[in-house]
DNA sequence: CGAATGGTTCGACGGTTGTCGAACTATTGC
DNA sequence: GCAATAGTTCGACAACCGTCGAACCATTCG
């Protein structure tokens, strides 16, 4: 079985947050995921016009910079945004972002 | 007179004003500009190893994504955060990204 | 005026980013 | 086992980003 490791948040970088969601996709994919709870990909998707390798592509981005956890279910994965541990990290940043909308 | 153009406030995006905030040295400059106050532009490089059109560089990015305007002061340039406008546009914002420090 | 100071602009450059299609992996269900 | 489904990985590509030096512009000061 194939592994997603959550990057460390001990070892997770503001400006790599930041890069993170400084992309239309991902600032989207993050608004979906605002409730914390765990959504499969391909719904987060939904709407977004892109192809699977893109869409892969900033999940991935997502998961490395700290911003989101992957769960395997089956052959589907959820993503979550990793709310808790982002606000202890950086308070206020996840609510000031998502608040646009 | 050379004009420095601040950008409209209304038709700044926040994926815009994260993309600047989204490198090391303009995330250090914004740091230096916390309090709101202006400050010379000479002052807010000191200590970061830039050349001066790198640091031209940054400056026009930040004073283009909305985050600062620019002050002309005979031959130097002042740089001011543009907390109050950025606090009512994107609240909380500003405030988690510099509590960082 | 002329020199020094504080910044900008331009062109070039290497590295990174976002996108794609094609091939591949893993899991489900018939 | 086999086909379908959900997603990843790889290589390629164009566009963009951050950096630099050189030339330039504007202002102060002797």
């Amino acid at each position: 079985m194939t592994e997603f490791p959550s990057a460390d948040m001990a070892q997770v970088e503001l400006v790599d947050v930041l890069r993170a969601l400084a992309d239309p996709v991902r600032l989207q994919i993050v608004g979906m995921l605002a409730d914390g709870k765990p959504y499969p990909k391909g719904d987060c998707t939904m709407g977004l016009d892109l192809t699977k390798s893109t869409a892969s592509y900033h999940f991935r981005t997502l998961r490395e910079s700290g911003l989101t956890r992957t769960i395997v279910h089956g052959r589907t994965h959820d993503i979550q945004l990793r709310r808790d541990e982002l606000d202890e990290k950086f308070p206020g940043l996840i609510e000031a972002v998502l608040r646009e909308k």
